[in-house]
DNA sequence: GCCGTAAACATACGCTGTAAACATGGCGAG
DNA sequence: CTCGCCATGTTTACAGCGTATGTTTACGGC
């Protein structure tokens, strides 16, 4: 490395700005945060740490700091490139043509932004873990209020809607207590114990594992789960929608 | 110390292990617990380390691990305690007195385990951040689920209403941009900027902050807001309900 | 007395984020 | 051409974290 370095004046001018700069395209916001979105995709969230995401990109960890400015506004730039993902997906969207086409809409735009955080499992976790407001997703519910405005919402059901969607908005519901990660399919036994501690649970896990139907999906189907979740939040807001027409 | 310690044989026996166990309450898994969930009403879930705990605690930081596996296992006996209080809470409510009586058990007991986490707010973080199930939250669970069979809810319906209400059930929803710790009340000028950056986001806070019967309590009432969403999601289930009695 | 055992302590290791000083190399002004 | 500036990357260092490991201390049963 310093062999190469050592080429003199003249030379560093033809290839100098090209050994250095093409053989490490320079460094910038930009890549620093389409690595850290690889890094957690690949290994995890937990997994992107200052120096590991220098090593991955050939640079020391506090090279970073020349892009980011600490590890909060990297968490931040990582939700920015979230955000703009779901954009994106959510600008394929149709957007509603009647009023009573917001359900319609907004759905689609909904579930568009689901199959991105499907992509990034890490996404809900550092989403939530943000307390200041990140413009883009700003941008994203801006969108979805124009859905429900179209759709002939008062400004204050507008608001109400956007609490009572919360992150099923962006397409993630935290599931409290994830099936401990190999805990599907608990054995009869193992039922039997749990029913006898927790009657409805051991009742609902007795007759939900023994319907056939959902059986190709294993006893517990996110998708449906979140659908089943949005649809009833959707459907009550339709009701209201029609309740306040007219009031602003 | 040592000199007290010295004390012979016999004394040992009448007064050893009052001195001792006296002047310092023996510290068990319960004490550690306490102490935790007290460290964290009081500076914050991100000031609860074993260092800070153990020397609240007067003893040091490896001392902890006689009564807790390791820090993880400590937040788990931490939401323990915080599920102890929530069915403590939700045990004072009436059970319901007929199957249309369900939404207001549900609803009563629900906002009981709200009141809870209003006077821990490090718990629905650590909640979420627990990757498997904790008893006493499932107990809780269990209880919900025995309400709604009361309302005759089908088991399917009952699986799909858990998942539905997610966080909700115990008394949060996480939101989504929390308005930046003194971001309340944003100026005119902000909000002429943000009208048109986010045209529907300004349009709303127009209607919001102009409407005087919420300014007493701000713009976003976070109880309001609450309510609101719980019974979107308990009126649609109602409906559910009516379709799914008699299925099993 | 002795000894096993449980609890508390002391020390140390690896990992984290990041402050601070330093090296380097390209670029515009004299 | 030379000088100094400025952006970028490096090196070193530090405090704080969870916790592995080994030692001390106190107590109950033989």
């Amino acid at each position: 490395m310093t062999a190469s370095g050592h080429v003199d004046a003249q030379a560093d001018e033809q290839a100098g700005d090209r050994s250095a700069a093409a053989r490490r395209p320079p460094l910038n916001r930009d890549r620093v945060l389409e690595a850290a979105v690889a890094l957690a995709d690949d290994s995890g969230i937990e997994s992107v740490t200052m120096r590991r995401l220098g090593s991955r990109l050939g640079v020391e960890a506090m090279s970073l700091y020349n892009h980011v400015a600490n590890k909060d506004a990297l968490m931040d730039g990582m939700v920015e490139r979230l955000a703009i993902e779901v954009l994106e997906a959510a600008g394929t969207v149709d957007p509603p043509t009647s009023p009573t086409d917001w359900k319609r809409a907004m759905r689609t735009t909904i579930l568009a932004a689901r199959s991105v955080m499907l992509r990034h499992p890490w996404g809900p976790g550092v989403i939530e873990s943000r307390t200041h407001m990140i413009p883009a997703v700003v941008t994203y519910f801006d969108m979805l209020m124009g859905i429900m405005r179209v759709g002939e919402f008062s400004w204050d059901l507008v608001h109400h809607a956007m609490h009572a969607l919360g992150s099923r908005a962006l397409g993630f519901s935290q599931e409290l207590f994830v099936p401990a990660d190999g805990d599907e399919d608990p054995t009869p036994a193992e039922r039997d114990r749990m029913k006898s501690v927790y009657p409805n649970i051991g009742g609902m896990l007795d007759a939900v594992m023994h319907d056939p139907s959902e059986e190709s999906l294993g006893w517990c189907d996110d998708q449906t789960e979140f659908t089943f979740g949005l649809d009833l939040l959707l459907d009550g807001l339709d009701v209201h929608r029609g309740a306040s027409a007219g009031t602003d």
